[in-house]
DNA sequence: CTAGAGTGCAACCGGGTGGTTGCACCATGT
DNA sequence: ACATGGTGCAACCACCCGGTTGCACTCTAG
């Protein structure tokens, strides 16, 4: 539908890939890395690696930043606040649901 | 690794589809229903949703119970809390990691 | 100025994924 | 009994995705 939710399917499709999450587990703890500095923490190789942080742009969650001839890579939280919203809200109604349910049944009895 | 982060690569998997989103939607509405039911609101074909509910149904976001000659699928909206922790985790990680930082910052002053 | 570190770009590959079609297999209602 | 609606299974297809390799480019250090 909208481009909201476009982002929205790329933060879960990036969050999907497991080396995806431990960058980014990696980039909560250490503020800012480049791409061979996270390379050599993982079993692949650099591009692989700017291939995932790459994805990890276009759904918002990492930010580049060009400082000489290196580019570090920072952590962007606000997306990921934005899907856990969408999760809880689908939860949520979901218990509405139930309540009106239940609430429906002890009428009818 | 282990297996709670295979569960939540697949739940983040499954919910990076747009139709299974909009899938995991009607069901939080409406409580249960078949995968002709759901095809029929879908521009897709039915084993296409049968293939979408499939992927849901091991992520653990929807539970199927067969009825006579149809199977219906319910929402089961706890992994989704799950994987929502996870993101704040990550999320609250960084805000400490943000404290620490500025704190240093001011102490070196 | 030049060697080397860090990055960017492009081609290529295997496997997974969303989708389709065709058909066989139950249950149920008349 | 049997036609029919709902499922299940399997093959097939185009495309995407994670990964690799090779090489050109650019900035810094000495």
């Amino acid at each position: 539908m909208n481009a909201h939710d476009r982002r929205l399917g790329a933060v879960f499709s990036a969050l999907a890939d497991p080396t995806r999450r431990r960058l980014l587990g990696r980039l909560a703890e250490q503020q800012s890395a480049t791409a061979t500095e996270l390379a050599a923490a993982e079993p692949v190789s650099r591009q692989a690696i700017v291939k995932h942080l790459q994805s990890l742009d276009e759904a918002g969650l990492v930010t580049p930043a060009r400082a000489g001839r290196e580019v570090r890579y920072a952590l962007t939280p606000a997306p990921l606040e934005d899907a856990a919203g969408w999760m809880t809200t689908v939860g949520a109604q979901w218990d509405r649901r139930l309540a009106r349910l239940r609430g429906k049944l002890e009428a009818g009895k």
